[in-house]
RNA sequence: GGAGAGGUGGCCGAGCCGGCUGAAGGCGCACGCCUGCUAAGCGUGUGUAGGCUAAUCCCCUACCGAGGGUUCGAAUCCCUCCCUCUCCGCCA
């Protein structure tokens, strides 16, 4: 969320920005129910420091055995007033409260202002689109092909959109996973995690889904528990409501988490085969890092996802969100997206995002500066990289005429020696 | 799931038959003094948030797991919930 103060002061700013994130905070309502609160917090405190002395002289006349019933009796209606006025104060600043998690973060000045995913920028591209002596087909044929997936029995179990990956295609898909883990540990210093799947509502609070997306979650009633979106939630929130020393800063981590999103409202649009689904699995990175170096970071997560596609030698491309399609909580996000000749199309494999204070603000992340002073982290993440995607990219850059793929060579120690599918 | 104990400041740990306790004492840390050598001693300071303010000084308010209640007044009493530990049960 945003400093309310920040708010105050920056009100058509702060409005401009919910306009150009297509968002609908009520800034105006805000700021007047702000007002409102400050007022009584000021009348409480000053009824709270009036209570406070009397009573102190009540604790005195006590002590010396004095009578204190006129005092005493002068003090009951206090009390009510404040109880009164204390209820006022807890209702404004539940509302109040309410509100400021729907201000969505301010895009940093870099980013275009734009309405939709059409209006996004391509910054760069790597890597040469294969030239087939066939017609490359697409991930579900060749899939089925090499039975790497089972759709069907996946629809029975639980409903479409929750794959079932078989013999060599989990052997794929679980050597992407450890990968991809390896290399942000082993060549860009990550600390690997492994989390809850689950998670409370305060969890899911702190990093910015809920309020918005409470319609994407997976929640568990009994306990009011919610399936984890992505590792971005139980990861960031590690250090919620902590003030972290200056030497734990920056933190890298690195985690893999199967995500489970219902899509509500998403039905229909590009839902064949692994493209869109509820649960998948992902590897992802999460930064906690100085003000001062968020922006720096930022470019350097995005060349730690990009360097995974590289590995893999998939061709892809860059892109810089325009606020529109950015998220709620983002100030930047570059999404990274992979060619797949069989669809003849990109996919969005992964997303890195800096949430400057936006999420250690909900979360209450700290750090204690050089100065002794305290203040809020930035907080950064960055898939690297959501797996199905990415399993559709080398099935359909990898595939050979006869229907079978060749293994890249970054994957070939997970893969118990096949050089072929 | 059953029984018991407990949750206090960066940490340990008092307070808990209600009233100068935002919180003793210790450790740690910071600065200063002294001394001089990889130490000890002495002094001072050392939470977060909001308000006030030119101000990181004062001053006011809130916070002793969370939320309610009783009271002029609650870390201290009552209720609900959460969590941790020990024992038992169950189980990968």
């Amino acid at each position: 969320m945003l400093d309310l103060k920040f708010i105050r002061e920056n009100v058509d700013l702060v409005k401009q920005s919910v306009k150009n994130k297509n968002e609908k905070a009520d800034i105006d309502a805000l700021i007047n129910l702000d007002e409102k609160k400050r007022k009584a917090q000021f009348e409480f405190d000053n009824l709270r420091a009036e209570q406070n002395r009397v009573s102190k002289e009540i604790a005195l006349l006590k002590k010396e055995k004095k009578d204190a019933s006129e005092l005493l009796s002068e003090m009951q209606s206090l009390a009510t007033k404040i109880k009164e006025i204390s209820v006022d104060l807890s209702d404004l600043s539940a509302s109040l409260d309410t509100y400021v998690l729907t201000v969505p973060n301010i895009p940093h000045s870099s980013v275009k202002i734009g309405k939709n995913e059409e209006e996004n920028t391509i910054i760069r591209e790597w890597g040469e689109k294969r030239e087939f002596s066939f017609t490359p087909k697409e991930h579900t044929e060749i899939a089925e092909g090499l039975n790497l997936l089972d759709i069907t029995r996946g629809a029975k179990i639980t409903g479409s959109g929750f794959p079932v990956y078989t013999k060599h295609g989990a052997l794929l898909e679980r050597a992407l996973i450890n990968f991809m883990l390896d290399f942000h540990i082993q060549k860009h210093g990550y600390c690997e995690v492994m989390v809850p799947h689950i998670v409370n509502r305060q969890t899911m609070t702190g990093t910015g889904q809920l309020p918005k997306l409470e319609n994407d979650m997976y929640h568990i009633n009994e306990d009011d528990f919610f399936l984890i979106p992505t590792a971005e939630v139980p990861v960031t929130n590690l250090y919620a409501n902590e003030i972290l020393p200056l030497d734990k800063i920056p933190q890298k981590l690195v985690a893999y988490t199967p995500c489970f999103r219902r899509e509500a409202g998403s039905y229909g649009k590009d839902t064949k085969g692994l493209q869109r689904l509820h649960q998948f699995n992902k590897v992802e990175m999460v930064r906690f890092v100085h003000p001062d170096d968020s922006w720096t970071i930022l470019e350097e997560m995005c060349q730690d996802a990009e360097e995974i596609l590289q590995a893999l030698k998939l061709p892809y491309h860059v892109l810089s969100l325009c606020t529109g399609d950015m998220s709620f909580a983002s100030a930047k996000t570059y999404d990274l997206m992979v060619w797949v000749p069989g669809a003849q199309k990109y996919l969005e494999v992964s997303s890195v995002s800096n949430f400057t204070d936006f999420q250690a603000r909900r979360a209450n992340i700290r750090l204690r500066d050089a100065d002794g002073k305290v203040n809020f982290v930035h907080t950064l993440n960055g898939s690297g990289l959501a797996t199905p995607r990415t399993f559709i990219a080398i099935l359909e850059n990898y595939q050979n005429e006869d229907g079978s793929i060749t293994i890249p060579d970054a994957l070939l120690p997970y893969m118990h020696g096949m050089t072929r599918i």
